[in-house]
DNA sequence: GGGCGCAATATCGTATACAATGTGGTTCAC
DNA sequence: GTGAACCACATTGTATACGATATTGCGCCC
């Protein structure tokens, strides 16, 4: 599904692709999304690319600057806080209630999204790998049947991985999807109080693999660095 | 901040004023929200009708059909526990926080919203009483610090308006602001534990003072009804 | 007289055209 | 040579026009 197909495009797919292509790390924080370079990309009027770009910046993945464009989002570091904050307070619920949910056949996919991320961590494919690995945290929520949270959760992670894009420190494993491991073990007992513990820690630990202390907020330009 | 004015509307500002329409009941659930009989009442292209639309369709107030136009969404019986679900995830441990970086400022201003909260109700405005309502418990989120869980809050508290509207049982008091008095006691102590339990009773409450049985789901329309 | 099909209408979906705003480069004055 | 001002250009903001789709009412056939 790249721009070249020849799909017939809707505003949903275009940002839908977009999304994916901003959490897999192809579109770095700060790129300029040009109307007329989308439209011509897909193939589709600039109409059809600013509600897919308006889309992405209600869920804070594009920020539009007035009659200036639209760029793919560079949270900063008290944004990126927040959005931990918020994960802490709904993950670990999630995950409870997934736990006592979960089904088997949710298992065999949760286990099929490790086995993947995996093999495109083994491909050298980090984006498509940290993509997969953010999906595993949303389908936790599906698996709890809460289309509310999971929205949010949905919108978190993508933030997330831009925040990723920014302050990532160590370039160890990705998602340590040790801890990942650990959930499904977790929620093959159907033990809520421990799945809701592991994913508590888990959002620490990928909180502290940041580093977001209140250095230079490296100004990427400097014409932005001043507010013009 | 009327359709006559002789403001110059945006999309966002269309968005804000039927958010709150909305919010307090001037515009009931299932209404229908046509692109030309709203350019006409604000003045402006059916364009930007239809970005403000599609921004309150991300915030799930407005349902998009294609082909078919915008209607005022009609929460189902399970999306209205989903919602609250969120809300008490997020609101009793947002409003701990709020009570520790509580100040002098934000007390006054929260003590505001309730008598003016009292006012509207002894003008028999409703509606009115219930959006400041939903504003208290943002106005929460805002001295948390927390803009993220915020506008979480804002869109679930928007939701519960709906969803008030279509299963509010008991017609006693409001938000019984009983509760909301509670609550700035708590904040005055700077409280947050109590703040914590406060909010999370609160939420029980509102939700109790809810009918969210599975009855017949009210069809509104015999077309909707049978799903076309 | 009832039901089916077709046509007329209204409304939404998309593209395009024009206006407004910001950007960057060039020129002129100092 | 440096600075500022102006002008040309590029890009976004908004409106409008055209095409597609669903609904509704009428007429025809059974």
């Amino acid at each position: 599904m790249t721009p070249s197909d020849a799909k017939t495009w809707t505003s949903e797919t275009v940002a839908g692709d977009l999304e994916r292509a901003i959490h897999e790390h192809r579109l770095p924080p700060g790129t300029k999304l040009g109307e007329d370079e989308l439209g011509e990309a897909y193939g589709v009027s600039r109409t059809l690319v600013r509600a897919a770009l308006q889309a992405l910046s209600y869920r804070r993945l594009v920020e539009l600057k007035r009659n200036r464009g639209a760029f793919v989002a560079q949270p900063t570091v008290s944004e990126a806080r927040e959005v931990f904050e918020a994960r802490a307070l709904l993950e670990p619920r999630t995950a409870h209630s997934a736990a006592v949910r979960m089904t088997d056949e949710a298992l065999d996919e949760l286990r099929a999204h490790i086995t993947a991320e995996h093999d495109a961590l083994r491909e050298g494919d980090t984006g498509r790998a940290l993509f997969l690995s953010g999906e595993f945290h949303i389908l936790i929520a599906q698996v709890a049947d809460q289309r509310t949270i999971e929205a949010f959760v949905s919108e978190l992670i993508s933030r997330s991985s831009l925040i990723i894009a920014l302050y990532w420190r160590r370039r160890a494993a990705m998602c340590e999807s040790q801890a990942h491991h650990a959930l499904i073990d977790a929620f093959e007992a159907r033990d809520g109080v421990l799945a809701e513990e592991l994913m508590k820690n888990h959002l620490l630990d990928l909180m502290a693999s940041l580093d977001l202390r209140n250095l230079v907020a490296r100004p990427q330009s400097l014409r932005e660095a001043l507010g013009r």
